[in-house]
DNA sequence: TTAATGTGCAACCCGTAGGTTGCTGACAAT
DNA sequence: ATTGTCAGCAACCTACGGGTTGCACATTAA
């Protein structure tokens, strides 16, 4: 359960974690009750996913004052430019 | 649910499955009882995550008499050689 | 024809992942 | 000092995924 490849794997294919990767490649750096606006879902279930994709190393965290705000690693950044490749791929193959 | 990226990600979110793609890389072709002696499970485990890799696209099948071979498509070959360089990245990155 | 082998399908079990609610604690604003 | 906002637990619910067993069908061998 703690190989790399399926930390980064599990958190890779929930369609909800890989949209919070695109707003933070997009806004470059977020909290959980911002990305809340951007997702059916409640603060906590954010706050779940950035967790998981912080225990994959795609995502870190910095606590400002009351707040703590999220920004991709190095690794998440390069997932997020793959997943944009991917999509594009996708959509000419068809 | 159909989303081209959730299929791929969701098959490829399994370790078991990822092995798969290894094993059908090396062999070429293989049947599900044949994966069987390769994995700790079922035969009809195995039958189930090629039938999540085909869903996914990334294994086709074809039946000859009684069995039916498996063999990796041209996206999930690309993937055996996406999934064996980021192996490698995490191992040198530690 | 009968037996053996390979497959597919359906029902079922069980753990866990995704999501919620409710509460508590830390800062900031007034 | 009080009130409002942000965050972090913890418990709980529920659906689904990974796996099993059992059976029925198709194909090859005897």
């Amino acid at each position: 359960m703690s190989d790399p490849l399926n930390l980064v794997f599990g958190a890779l294919a929930d369609p909800s974690r890989r949209q919070v990767i695109g707003y933070l490649s997009e806004c470059g750096t977020a909290t959980a009750t911002e990305l809340t606006g951007e997702l059916p879902m409640t603060r906590q279930a954010v706050s779940k996913h950035l967790a998981t994709l912080a225990g994959a190393g795609l995502v870190e965290s910095e606590r400002q004052g009351r707040e703590t705000r999220y920004r991709l690693t190095e690794a998440g950044a390069d997932w997020d430019g793959r997943l944009d490749a991917l999509k594009q791929h996708l959509l000419r193959r068809h």
